[in-house]
DNA sequence: CAAAGTTACTAAACACTGTTTAGTAGAGAG
DNA sequence: CTCTCTACTAAACAGTGTTTAGTAACTTTG
């Protein structure tokens, strides 16, 4: 059976090694220059040789996704370790935010790619945006717990962040600060999170 | 000079005429199924006719953004013959979400799709967000000179608020919201409006 | 070890985009 | 009634994603 471990660990090296093409070209191009014929050229194979790994760009895209969603859960995993829920909340909606500014592009992709939504919950990135989004619900309600809200609806305050960091971020990502002069975008997004900070403290 | 009149008013008219068809093929197609030849088909004429009236088809798509800006602000004015200011910022952030899940596709046009920003400044579209943008400023500033709120930093006032409303928008224009039951999405939308409401009281 | 079968790969094509070119029929001017 | 110029288009070009048909090399089999 040596043989077919063999062929099954270069199908996965191929898998791999086009992905990482992919990844490189999306870094250095952006997704707009992301496309078969120049993933193909970069791994020096033919771009029918993609279709052989990969069904359609959509999974390819998929995968990248993928790798967005584990270098966020990983820019975010050092948030876990602290141990006063409300700290753990102020410090995982920071790193948050600070991917987000600091990757726009992985960013942009995770979250504001027009792409295929139609079996998004099957794919492994959903799940892991899931693991973080439950991570989130989890400290809030550790905070509900300790009594650090008043309020208890561990829902809606989880989701109400959420949306503050996520729309922070995306106006970002996507430029509509535009109307706010560039050295000022990020002190304006820190300030803002701030405040947020803040006026949770109320909730 | 009455022939070069009514040419001019041709001209105007195939410009309208060709937009209206793009507007048509976006509400029923969506963005992916706009293309230059499905307009061309709509209005009986070549693709080619279309660029003897834009340049290319971010022309027609930036025009199509600033119907999308216009249909916001028109959803928007009932809030502005509010008297009282905290009423009146309530009431437009009201209308702001409300106009978000009411039109998604319009507000993915507006915010989310990707185009060419390069120069936005210059068009019309982001003239007509600025001024909603300057609503909202002012409309805290009244807020701010009222005494409604403790802190006196208007911009990042008016900038935390946006950041919510637009997150909410996104979270649920891109499909980011499918870990809740369907039915519960807008009614947790709601509430996280109520609750930002809320925060804001304490700012 | 040679024949047969299978696999990995690719050249070329297809269908669909946005856009340009070269040319034509008809309206307007002289 | 010419001539010009305008509005328009057929056809092509270049760039996408994707499929097809075929080939060369590897693997299995007798």
């Amino acid at each position: 059976m040596s043989i077919a471990e063999r062929k099954e660990r270069e199908k996965a090296e191929m898998r791999s090694l086009i992905l990482s093409a992919a990844h490189h070209i999306f870094k250095e191009k952006g997704y707009d220059g992301l496309n078969i014929r120049s993933i193909a050229e970069r791994i020096e194979y033919s771009p029918a040789t993609i279709y052989l790994y990969y069904k359609d760009k959509n999974e390819i895209f998929f995968a990248l996704q993928y790798e967005a969603a584990a270098a966020k859960r990983d820019h975010l995993i050092p948030a876990a370790s602290i141990e006063d829920p409300w700290q753990r909340l102020i410090e995982f909606g920071r790193l948050y935010v600070d991917f987000g500014l600091k990757h726009p592009d992985w960013y942009d992709l995770l979250f504001l790619t027009r792409a295929p939504m139609e079996h998004i919950e099957n794919q492994e990135c959903w799940t892991l945006g899931m693991a973080t989004h439950s991570f989130l619900v989890e400290t809030v309600q550790a905070c509900v717990d300790a009594r650090y809200f008043k309020t208890t609806d561990t829902q809606t305050i989880a989701y109400t962040l959420w949306c503050h960091v996520h729309g922070l971020v995306s106006l970002f990502v996507r430029e509509r600060m535009r109307m706010y002069p560039p050295e000022q975008r990020e002190v304006l997004a820190k300030k803002s999170f701030a405040m947020v900070v803040k006026m949770a403290e109320s909730l």
